[in-house]
RNA sequence: GUCUCGGUAGCUCAGCUGGUUAGAGCGGCGGAUUCAUAGCCCGCAGGUCGCGUGUUCAAGUCACGCUCGAGACACCA
């Protein structure tokens, strides 16, 4: 059984900015725990590069769109191994066999009886080009964008038979668990209660797309194409592509993580065309909500757009996924904030774990000829091991309902009920009675244990500072034994040497 | 216009089916300690729980109205 996950596939019409990084983070750490659990992942991201806007902006560029597309193709690909994405696909749907799965997507779609050609009419603004829906059209009413009147406007297109699914459709979003978060799905649930219409999936103004087979003119609507993008990625990289390939390479996704924005479209539009061609619907749609900066929208207008890119010259990796994992809850809006940002990451990273390491690492070191004491096991109960097994559950339990930012909470208190539990027991007072060496042994140990516990956790979510950490307690990460097994207490081994402590993250100054 | 969600300490937010002195984290202030990255630990924050009315023995927690904010109401992705 392989677990597929989704990004979506950003559209190309500009470089990545910091809501497609957030997602792809997301996804990340998704798909880096779902192998640690070990499953088969297949974690999809890629790029969705037809479409007017497109054809447009290459041509403000003066370039042919594939060129465009090339551009920013590899912009992103280079972006995402920058952040240390661990991606096993990136589709473009530009690409041959992508061509070919929609094709092959359309004609099941066909056999169905799922398409015919219909007029698209309605009031248009040129300026946009785009129809209005304007409940009071008249001939009057100007475009609030343009300030130009509509023009009314017949073209004709293919149209996709959504209203016949009504029903079905409206099975699928009912069970609770298609559309998270909730919120969301009630307004999905309150959309297609209102009755579904079918859409038009080919436009004829645009040249920038997929040929619509017996249609010489017509190209495929971009919606139509993009979402198959995730079918397609699945046997991207075989040499004989086909739907069916990506159908038996994994097909259904497990879950499609979007932003808020394009839910509709992967809620309902889409697993109706996947019934329609007889193939799985995703078991599940989760739309995350927005970015804004210190309590504002991004936009270019306001000028506020945060350069993901900047964020991560600047501060690194894994500062910018804790900030964006822990301190915004999946699903909702979040605000990002400087003043916070560095405050989080000094508190939680620096002071709480990254002096937790250092400090029990130097204190092994000193008494213990730089190693690792034995385990003394002298106390009847341990605390730390009580409290260890109870974060782990509790981590496992949140990441399985994809509350991301409190699993990282509960590796977060794991680290401070270590810190707590070395102020109670006081070893540096302990060490100074020379009877008393069998218990700093046991402390020593379990508070070691511990973090090496605590770097294992953060593997799926800092998989930089994780490795540092389990390093720096001569403990790395075996890929040959199951992680679960790993975060099993007592596995730190008594006489490891230990090598000279640095401190793993680095203090940020709030400018 | 219709509908949905939210308005809780300086900031970000928890508070399930109504019930002892309304909580956490961050920031701020004070204290204790030294193994450590001036760090960890301890204590302090007296907030009309947006406004008003109502239901109730009892409401942040329910109902209605108002107000402010976010969003949905089909082909821009």
């Amino acid at each position: 059984m392989s677990f597929v996950i989704t990004t979506p596939l950003y559209y190309v019409n500009d470089k990545p900015h910091l809501g497609s990084v957030y997602t792809t983070l997301i996804c990340d750490a998704i798909a880096r725990y779902k192998r640690l659990l070990g499953e088969d992942v297949i974690f999809i991201t890629g790029v969705d590069e037809h479409g007017l806007k497109i054809q447009r902006t290459a041509n403000e560029k003066g370039i042919e769109p594939k060129s465009h597309c090339d551009e920013i193709s590899e912009i992103f690909n280079i972006n995402w191994k920058n952040w240390d994405i661990s991606f096993d696909k990136f589709i473009r749907t530009s690409s041959k066999n992508h061509e070919l799965v929609v094709n092959e997507f359309y004609e099941r779609v066909k056999a169905s009886d799922d398409i015919y050609m219909g007029v698209q009419k309605g009031w248009y603004c040129v300026g946009c080009e785009e129809f209005k829906d304007n409940p009071s059209n008249s001939s009057t009413y100007k475009c609030p964008i343009h300030q130009k009147n509509l023009e009314w406007k017949n073209e004709e297109n293919l149209f996709f038979k959504l209203s016949k699914y009504q029903k079905k459709i409206e099975k699928i979003i009912n069970e609770p668990s298609f559309i998270e978060p909730i919120e969301r799905r009630n307004e999905i649930l309150n959309f297609v209660s209102k009755g579904l219409k079918d859409f038009s999936i080919s436009r004829t103004n645009v040249s920038w797309g997929i040929p619509v087979p017996g249609y010489d003119n017509h190209t495929f609507y971009v919606w139509f194409d993009a979402l198959l993008g995730y079918v397609s990625a699945i046997s991207s990289d075989k040499a004989d592509h086909s739907l069916e390939k990506s159908i038996n390479g994994g097909w259904p996704a497990d879950i499609h993580l979007i932003g808020k924005d394009i839910l509709r479209f992967h809620a309902v539009y889409w697993p109706a065309m996947l019934i329609s061609a007889g193939m799985k619907v995703p078991k599940k749609v989760f739309g995350h909500g927005f970015l804004t900066r210190e309590g504002q929208k991004m936009g270019k207008s306001l000028g506020n757009v945060l350069d993901p890119n900047l964020l991560l010259s600047k501060y690194g990796n894994d500062p910018v996924r804790w900030y964006l994992i822990k301190d915004i809850s999946l699903g909702n809006d979040g605000d990002f904030q400087d003043r916070r940002f560095v405050d989080i990451i000094n508190n939680d990273l620096a002071n709480t774990i990254g002096n937790l390491l250092n400090r029990t690492s130097s204190m092994s070191r000193k008494w213990f000829d730089n190693k690792v004491p034995n385990n003394e096991k002298i106390s009847k109960e341990n605390k730390l091991e009580f409290l260890a097994s109870a974060s782990v559950e509790n981590y496992i339990n949140k990441f399985n309902i994809y509350k991301l930012d409190q699993a990282a909470n509960e590796v977060l208190s794991l680290a401070i009920n270590t810190n707590l539990y070395l102020n109670e027991r006081q070893p540096w007072l302990l060490i100074k009675e020379s009877d008393k060496l069998p218990a700093v042994k046991e402390i020593i140990y379990n508070v070691l244990e511990s973090t090496r516990i605590i770097g294992l956790l953060l593997q799926p979510l800092l998989p930089e500072l994780s490795s540092k950490i389990n390093l720096q307690l001569g403990s790395t990460y075996q890929k040959d034994v199951p992680w679960k097994q790993q975060l099993q207490w007592g596995q730190l081994i008594g006489d490891t040497k230990l090598p000279k402590p640095t401190p793993i993250i680095n203090k940020l100054e709030y400018e």
